[in-house]
DNA sequence: CATGAATGAGTCTTCATTCAT
DNA sequence: CATGAATGAAGACTCATTCAT
């Protein structure tokens, strides 16, 4: 019950814009400003994914957003902040996604939520593949902790309710493995070998090396 | 025989790297020639991990170096020269470890193989962290291609001669597989968690997943 | 009639130099932009006329014009891009001097017309003689043609109009003749002997000069 | 007889190397210098003509020419004498040719000496065409006059000779006309038009407007 | 608040020239 | 003397950010 519902909680505080230090200048609060805003953040992905991180001066941003410079520079208080919003934005809305997937799956078999999570990442990295490689290349790490911390939690938590189940006895190794390996798989195919993901081979495989790793029966 | 022998060539030749696009302007042909150019990479090296890519202007490296700004351009036709050149000296140390760890194990059994492996990457990794990590997120992929390539094919190779040893049977899968997960593993372990490293717990483990992988009896 | 009507038409449009290639960045469309603008063209022209095309770095320039560097590359993309629209100004600053002389000379006799084609270049040549030298040695030629072709034609008409008044029958070298050496003469004499051009004199003699090509009576 | 003695004397002086400011450092006595220093000044000519100025630098004049950059300078004290050497070189070059051609013509009739005198300015001009106009466009004007003043002095004490046959009065005018028209069409000519030049026609017309100025019969 | 003109520190890079070997 | 490595002042240009309108 209370692991229940601290997993419930967890999840649904994922998306929760995390109170950070570079907060945009003003909360959204009127529609016009919300519209500006948006257009700002679409812009600077637009830019970010299509022409490259060298190519994202404020000025073009603005200039894309149908935005003046001086307005950019209203809502965001410097070129970092901005960046930061963007990063923070596509993070939560990929853990929106694993979130959804992963939801009511606490108490299913490993094999269940394996797969699962692996076909979560997926998805997850598929919105916006682009953006989130170079996010994660430019941005000097201020993001995701939050959020990751809270998945990373409850990836710990639901082996502990398994731990009898697994092979590994270092959690925090496996966990470790787990994330990481999942992320960067993921992130590896969807760059550089989309192909290999429309039929559903590589996610099985993926599926497959996280699985035999914990339930492995030597 | 032929395989063996293949295989060392093959070996051997990883840390020819051809320079060929972005070539040094001048290759230093007397000792003092040398000094500079060492001195010049020395700094870049330092500058880039102590202080991050965007400290790194050419000025500064030229002072870091006990140079001159112009001496530098003698040596490097552009700052993204330089920084390849450095890339490239970088991935065949490693390149040159993971290298020598591995020699003649072709005929190896899979478990030796892996350990070592995984043994080799860290090693590789060891070297210097931050410059890999720096160099992996901002250099626009050039380098490593080549080196990477043929570590690619030996591992195929590898795998193709022990082919009804392992499990997974679409090789390319398991190649990108394997290679991936070690390479994030070992960079994500030596970056963020380098204390998991001193006692071979995550070493271990990191072989396990592999292993189990590759070999599990289901 | 015809040919008046196109004689006028042509002069007329001898100023409106299309701006296509090195376009000015930015349109100046406030007030203040406007003075900007002069004041960059201005120092510019200063700064080559007293100081040579050495010193004319864009900074230097920048700084006389009373304006940050920023703002300069604001509205020329490149130096070549400030250099060229100076000798364009320029150079439409003189043809329009010479135009407004030359209006309604096309059916005037050859003496009146050459009398005042000298007088023109003379005064052309007059409102900037350093700025004209230096722009005519620096500039890699790409201004005037457009200008210089119409008056070209122009002459010609004019020449093809009283053809059985000269001695000369190739008219294109007739016309090849007539441009060059006034303007070298009148240039020459700007630059080099300004003194020679206070009474009427050396007008008088170039006008003599090219008089007796056109219509001597050997 | 005294005025065609100083004449002969004027045009013989005419190739000497004037004694000027900005000496070669060390005066080529031994061939190995002057060797060196005809390589260096080939070079330079060479680079000037075929890649224009802005290539020209002294590192890439010293390399085309098989030498150091150190040997450059040791006969040339900078980029500057080094190019105003060439330059006075060229000029004697194009001078000697002049001189060849109009020797003896002091006393032959006007319309000789204005053929020839068309003919070896077009002669002259003809050496490196490309040469003269970069040397006329970016030396600073310190060279020909020398040369120029013998030349100049020379076609004065032509016309006072023949002033009864000529209708201009002013002789210091009608100097500056002939010298400034007769260089600027030949250039020109060679630079814009050197099909012009081909058969004779061009010549032939800039002698009409030269011959028919100096003797016309209005 | 929006606008966009203006700012200027800071980047990469060149090239004439010097000087140790 | 020749060599060529080394120098460093200086130039063209960018871009995050400010502020007058």
């Amino acid at each position: 019950m209370l692991v229940v519902h601290f997993h419930q909680l967890a999840f649904d505080s994922l998306t929760q814009m995390p109170r950070k230090s570079t907060t945009p200048r003003k909360l959204p609060q009127q529609d016009r400003s919300k519209i500006t805003v948006d257009a700002i953040l679409t812009a600077t992905a637009r830019i970010l994914t299509q022409e490259g991180y060298d190519r994202a001066t404020t000025n073009r941003i603005a200039e894309l957003a149908g935005v003046s410079i001086g307005s950019l520079y209203q809502y965001f208080p410097s070129k970092e902040a901005l960046i930061t919003s963007l990063a923070e934005h596509h993070v939560n809305t990929m853990m929106a996604i694993i979130e959804s997937k992963l939801k009511d799956l606490f108490n299913a078999p490993i094999e269940v939520v394996l797969h699962e999570l692996v076909e979560a990442c997926i998805a997850a990295h598929a919105v916006d593949p682009m953006l989130h490689k170079v996010l994660n290349e430019q941005v000097p790490r201020i993001n995701n902790t939050n959020a990751e911390a809270q998945f990373t939690a409850l990836l710990r938590a639901y082996l502990e309710l398994h731990r009898d189940q697994i092979q590994p006895q270092n959690l925090d190794l496996t966990v470790f493995i787990l994330e990481r390996a999942v992320e960067a798989l993921t992130h590896a195919a969807v760059i550089d070998r989309p192909e290999l993901l429309s039929d559903g081979q590589l996610q099985q495989e993926i599926t497959n090396l996280l699985l035999s790793y914990l339930v492995e029966k030597t």
